[in-house]
DNA sequence: CCAAACCGTGGACCATGGTCTATTGTTTTG
DNA sequence: CAAAACAATAGACCATGGTCCACGGTTTGG
């Protein structure tokens, strides 16, 4: 498919799907037509976008999903790829639980807002 | 304390200090001394600034944090304290799903990358 | 056929969240 | 008392992650 309809699909501006491909996130193939020079993409990077806003959502950086993406896909050496990703995996266990401790926060601050608002 | 102390105790380098002041994440209060315009710090913005820290960690903007601090400390209207407080514990719940199902993914990737490996 | 819709590139532009650098004034301390 | 350490302000600077724009080529539908 061609950017247009990715984009559609995908959810994500073509500028951003450019952006991405530029930094290496997802790739295209040549162009099929001997005339443009259009991207052409498989199904596959729909599916690798989808990954990819989902770490960008996250808070995952461009740079880390490179290595992701890396990791997933074009490794040559899986060991590698493992250490990436079981890094990454343990980077957001540890975000889960800051996160958590902010909620506990908010939980706590929330009790004493209703407090102080009298008899509810 | 003065802002070297804070700096110090909070791990925030001034500038940032000054930086999130200037934002209204904190305040200080005026100087002690007639002689000069330093900044005077209660214990309780030490406090503040832990809870500054955590929310930057884990992703909550500059502008959002403020909300936050005038709903924990300045508001004259709890109930709209409360609205904030909850809207924004109901964005860390579902930041807390999504980078649950990244973690899933991970973990799916993770059993590919070590299908691919072989016999270990 | 031709206008509209689409695609490409390069570069400017923007917001966010700091960080660094002068420059100047104040305090502390040996 | 003088130097070192600390503080203030303003403004420049930086990285990140896009977004927008201008310009020119390609494709497609009526």
């Amino acid at each position: 498919m061609k950017i247009g309809e990715l984009s559609e699909r995908s959810g994500l501006s073509r500028d951003t799907i450019r952006f991405y491909e530029k930094n290496g996130l997802i790739s295209s193939s040549a162009s099929q037509s001997e005339t443009n020079n259009y991207r052409q993409y498989s199904d596959d990077v729909l599916l690798q976008l989808r990954f990819v806003s989902s770490g960008r959502e996250v808070g995952i950086s461009i740079a880390d999903l490179r290595e992701l993406m890396k990791a997933f896909f074009a490794s040559c050496d899986p060991s590698e790829a493992e250490n990436v990703i079981v890094a990454k995996r343990a980077e957001l266990k540890t975000r889960l639980e800051q996160i958590e401790n902010v909620v506990s926060f908010l939980d706590a601050a929330l009790v004493k807002v209703r407090e102080g608002l009298g008899d509810t």
